[in-house]
DNA sequence: ATCAAAGCGGATTGAATCTATCCGGTTTGG
DNA sequence: CCAAACCGGATAGATTCAATCCGCTTTGAT
């Protein structure tokens, strides 16, 4: 339990990967997937979700492609794993209160909302910035054979 | 992604209801399960893994049963997630790096590495005494049901 | 001594979820 | 008008989770 899912660590890949593309560039994802070694058809669900709740940008068509919707500092590890696994909850109750056989005995579920908060305020901490930053610190060259634009 | 597995949500019941009793009293299995409506087996197996890991002891035989292990300061939420669903990793290269397909371009691990510590860090600042106080702060009678002793 | 109540632990089943793939569609540049 | 690219629903396969089952051991009561 509390592992991220695959499709996450997908999204924080390629989201690393289209941030370090020159301003104005499109990524397709073929490029991303081979660059990772993720299957292709996988990665583009996974962006197609980044695309509806807003965090890439999506262009059609010939020379198509992804770009961020949105500055790297302003998207966070909340808005990632939101928009591919939905909303951060601990246990179901949090969501409908009704679906849970406990409810009238329940003697966890505040505790578990407060730490719900905690964990949602971790990872509110960290932006694609943040990573970016971090990556420059710890293994440059790293960051930089993504496509080379450090911005 | 990101929740708790049933088996850490019965665990947390099952040791509340556990941390309520009379010092020195053996809780049977099938008194908790009936309490909160849970399987009785699917919660001996639960209580198996948390008595293997030490937090709750327990006795066999007839008027056998459990009781904590420690003293309810001295268990967090860390130590029972990661008694029932083991570690606490976000991703599976946190445990053995060869695992990983992207190992060599990976640009997420380092910032995963700590916002796993961060999040550990949450789960550890929550005992079950703390969910005892905070219980009984926003719903005493609820504590009470469960078997009476204040502690 | 025997029996019943309790926990132990492996095996198995059934359901749900996750991961991946496929296919037919739409958009757009050349 | 074609090929390159994204879209999105459907489906299959694999894995994990939740629950159950069964035979075993331990122990208190009669």
């Amino acid at each position: 339990m509390l592992r991220l899912s695959r499709e996450t660590d997908y999204s924080l890949l390629a989201i690393m990967y289209i941030a370090a593309q020159p301003e104005g560039r499109l990524t397709d994802r073929r490029e991303i997937a081979a660059h990772y070694n993720i299957p292709p058809e996988f990665l583009g669900k996974v962006l197609q979700k980044l695309s509806r709740h807003g965090l890439v940008r999506s262009v059609r068509g010939m020379k198509g492609g992804y770009a961020l919707a949105k500055r790297p500092d302003q998207i966070t590890l909340t808005d990632v794993v939101e928009a591919v696994d939905g909303p951060i909850i601990l246990v179901d109750c949090q969501c409908d209160a009704k679906s849970c056989k406990q409810e009238e005995v329940c003697t966890v579920q505040s505790t578990l909302a407060g730490v719900r908060q905690e964990i949602r305020g971790v990872l509110d901490g960290v932006s694609i910035h943040d990573m970016r930053r971090r990556l420059e610190r710890e293994d440059a060259p790293r960051l930089i054979s993504l496509g080379a634009a450090l911005r």
